[in-house]
DNA sequence: GCAAGGTC
């Protein structure tokens, strides 16, 4: 018999041949289309490769014409299988013709089923010769028996995942084409909407409402520091909410010397490993080491390719049996991680670490061959390390802590201190660059003993608003929500960033992204609830399962559709107006000073600048500040009366200021003073493209004096020089400093490097137990 | 020029 088997991808075809030849197949393989061809028990295999889908729904031509067609026509309109890639679906279509028998093959779940069936209806095959293939791991068992088993193709099943994609696209380009037509942003402008990208938004405008409405809320706490080591102990009923109540317990303990010992404990703590890497916990852990999800997908596709790791887009965090943790081991002998893995290899049993996640997709993501870093360079290196890392810690043993619990009365009133040391850090050893040490020392004590106090102190705080989310802790949320999956996050989230909705470091909601949000939550019939996609996941299962059919949820999905479709149209004016509105408000600044007319951001090769619309006849701008986010203001410049900014930097609190750089109130606080190389410029205080901010002479390029400023602080001129090197002096954070790193008064060439951005650590933010987000901000001495 | 889902 010849048979043909269908995979989702190249490396399955090639990971089946091998199995099914005993690794006699021969790759056939051109430049587009995988195909290996063997024989086996007396048939001949020819094995070809998809590439995901290789097709892809549209709506047929005559709906391209946005203006032409009323989107709530669209609603029921009839979508198509567009072909994507034609060289392979030519392919399948030759052999099908020749083959008595069809396997699918592509992976076990919705999306593969779909991808197979879309296949060989596209080149009308006999389905009666149409088999499955349903396998979860690529092992030479599940292979084999998955062909020797083969079931009917599930048509119930892929079913559902065309329900999904024919809802997507209809709420998709519905709503996208209504929103953009009646806030007037067509063409390249256009502003879509969408299952998933819509609730996606929703959360960070949803978090950033919580942020500038959020109201600080003071608290206190007593700290009070004992015995030789000083160390902390904290009173047991911080937080206090009343200054009052605080009080009275300073002026209770105000006279005491010493407390006495009330309890003391030392416990052992056991850590636990951390779960082996499905894609969400990679992209968060990459995250924190300066790669964002988009650029750490692309680099784990690399390395993967490449035979460095398996496959990258998981949702498994447990290791299948089938995989040998030594083997792994052994090939990473072959790595400048040899020590650390020999090490490993010493302990008697090798049991891995396993999360709460198990699906039977793909493995964990986990290495399968060894590098050493001057081979493999950058950021690929970088996320290299961090799965071998992960992967080692995942099959080192626990860790273990000594925990001190111990209280100390002070007249009367309870102090705890908690003592957390390191005994053997166990997989921590190999996972240590990636985490945050918190050791704190609390010596022995004896019960009824008396221990000197070194200071008491009120500290006066507030609540904190919440975190705005990054692109790790978003990706994360989405994962919990359900929104998207492994593979698409990543997308979603460029995508927000690509149609202007988001920006940021930490992201920030634009005005017309939370003004769409807004029109969306009032009009848009759900689309911006993870609600909507958890009810179609249960249609889902309801069609897979026979209890429904793709033709009911459509018709069920686009009825609703249909009424929100007409709604919005009957308000077209009023629903686009918000959203104009958010697009002027984020680019008008202010009207000029010269003609009068506004003044907004503009683009040009260069970059963005602030100009008069007035142009060419009144030619008024002004630069806008490097690598910072801008926000626009409805403030004037007490100085100058221009328009003022909101700048947001890293790391640094946002600043608003006048439009104009040469404004008194622009110039005083960044000029920091005369340059000590040419004494002709003024050292001011400047940023470079990417945000990091310097110090540098205002001759340039005459004059190259820079100086390189702390990156987190502020810094403010002091109006004098230092009378060692004469250097500028400034206010560094309240305290007078030289500006010059490498002068005497700053001790000298003993400077550090400045720190790497990957490794800066935010700022100590202590919780307090009760209320979520809470951190010291002021303190008052008293003691 | 619309979505989200595969994969490269």
């Amino acid at each position: 018999m010849r048979k043909l088997i269908i995979t989702e991808k190249a490396n399955a075809a090639r990971r089946i041949s091998t199995i099914l030849s005993d690794g006699k197949s021969k790759s056939e393989s051109g430049k587009d289309v995988t195909v290996i061809k063997f024989e086996a028990g007396g048939d001949e295999y020819t094995v070809v490769s998809l590439r995901g889908h290789i097709l892809e729904l549209d709506y047929p031509e005559e709906y391209n014409d946005w203006g032409g067609i009323s989107p709530v026509d669209m609603v029921y309109a009839e979508p198509i299988k567009k072909v994507k890639v034609k060289s392979i679906l030519n392919k399948i279509g030759e052999f099908v013709k020749t083959s008595d028998e069809i396997i699918i093959a592509t992976d076990f779940d919705r999306e593969g089923e779909l991808i197979g069936m879309e296949t060989v209806t596209a080149v009308n095959a006999d389905l009666s010769k149409v088999k499955r293939a349903k396998f979860s791991a690529l092992t030479k068992g599940e292979v084999e028996k998955a062909f020797s088993e083969l079931t009917e193709p599930d048509k119930k099943l892929a079913d559902a995942a065309e329900a999904r994609q024919i809802i997507d696209l209809s709420w998709g380009a519905v709503l996208t084409r209504l929103v953009s037509l009646s806030s007037g942003q067509v063409g390249k402008n256009f502003m879509s909407v969408g299952r998933v990208q819509s609730p996606t938004l929703k959360l960070l405008v949803d978090r950033h409402e919580e942020i500038e409405n959020f109201v600080p809320v003071p608290f206190w706490n007593i700290i009070g520091k004992f015995g030789m080591l000083a160390f902390k102990g904290v009173h047991v009923k911080n937080p206090f909410w009343s200054k009052d109540d605080a009080d009275k317990v300073m002026s209770a303990i105000a006279d005491a010397k010493t407390g006495k010992v009330k309890a003391y404990t030392v416990s052992m703590k056991e850590e636990y490993r951390p779960a082996p890497f499905d894609t969400t916990m990679m992209q968060v852990e990459a995250n924190k080491i300066g790669i964002p999800p988009s650029v750490a997908m692309k680099l784990a596709e690399d390395l993967y390719t490449s035979g460095y790791i398996s496959y990258p887009r998981t949702e498994n965090t447990e290791y299948p049996k089938s995989l040998s943790m030594k083997g792994v081991l052994e090939k990473l002998k072959d790595s400048e991680f040899k020590e650390e893995v020999e090490e490993i290899l010493k302990q008697d049993k090798i049991v891995p670490s396993r999360g709460k996640k198990r699906t039977t997709d793909h493995p964990p993501i986990y290495p399968t061959a060894g590098a050493s870093s001057d081979k493999m360079k950058g950021d690929k290196w970088k996320l290299y390390e961090l799965i071998v890392r992960r992967f080692l810690a995942t099959v080192g043993p626990n860790a273990t802590a000594e925990i001190t619990d111990c209280e100390i009365e002070v007249a009367g009133e309870t102090f705890k201190a908690d003592g957390y040391v390191q005994k053997d850090p166990g997989w921590k050893k190999y996972y240590k660059k990636y985490l945050k040490s918190a050791e704190s020392r609390v010596p022995k004590l004896n019960v009824g003993g008396e221990i000197e106090i070194r200071s008491k102190n009120l500290e006066e705080s507030e609540t904190k608003p919440p975190y705005r989310y990054n692109q790790g802790s978003l990706i994360q949320e989405m994962d919990r929500l359900q929104l998207g999956t492994k593979s698409t996050r990543h997308e979603i989230i460029g995508k927000l960033f690509s149609r202007n909705y988001v920006e940021g470091n930490n992201l920030i909601p634009t005005a017309s992204g939370t003004a769409l949000t807004k029109s969306l939550e009032k009009h848009g019939g759900g689309i911006t609830e993870p609600e909507m996609t958890s009810k179609l996941e249960s249609d889902m299962i309801d069609i897979s399962e026979g209890n429904n059919t793709l033709t009911e949820v459509v018709k069920e999905s686009q009825n609703m559709l249909f009424v929100v479709a007409k709604k919005i149209t009957s308000e077209k004016e009023q629903f686009g107006e918000d959203i104009r509105s958010a697009l002027r408000s984020e680019q008008f600044i202010g009207l000029c000073p010269t003609c009068g007319s506004s003044m907004t951001i503009k683009k040009s090769k260069n970059g963005k600048f602030i100009g008069c619309d007035g142009y060419p006849e009144c030619a008024r701008a002004y630069p806008l500040p490097r690598g910072a986010m801008i926000q626009t203001t409805e403030t004037a410049c007490p100085e100058c009366g221009l328009a003022q900014l909101k700048i947001i930097r890293k790391g640094m609190p946002p600043v608003i200021q006048c439009i104009d750089p040469k404004c008194k109130c622009n110039t005083e606080k960044n000029n920091l003073g005369l340059c000590p190389t040419c004494h002709k410029g003024t050292i001011r205080i400047m940023f470079s493209k990417g945000g990091r901010r310097f110090a540098g002479c205002s001759e340039w390029p005459k004059c190259t004096q820079t100086y390189p400023l702390r990156p987190r602080g502020t810094v403010a001129p002091s109006g004098d020089q230092c009378a060692v090197c004469g250097a500028p002096e400034v206010q560094f954070n309240g305290h007078r400093e030289c500006i010059n790193p490498d002068c005497d008064t700053r001790g000298g060439k003993t400077r550090k490097t400045p720190v790497n951005k990957a490794t800066v650590k935010k700022t100590g933010t202590k919780t307090v137990p009760t209320k979520k987000g809470t951190s010291t901000k002021t303190k008052k001495e008293i003691a």
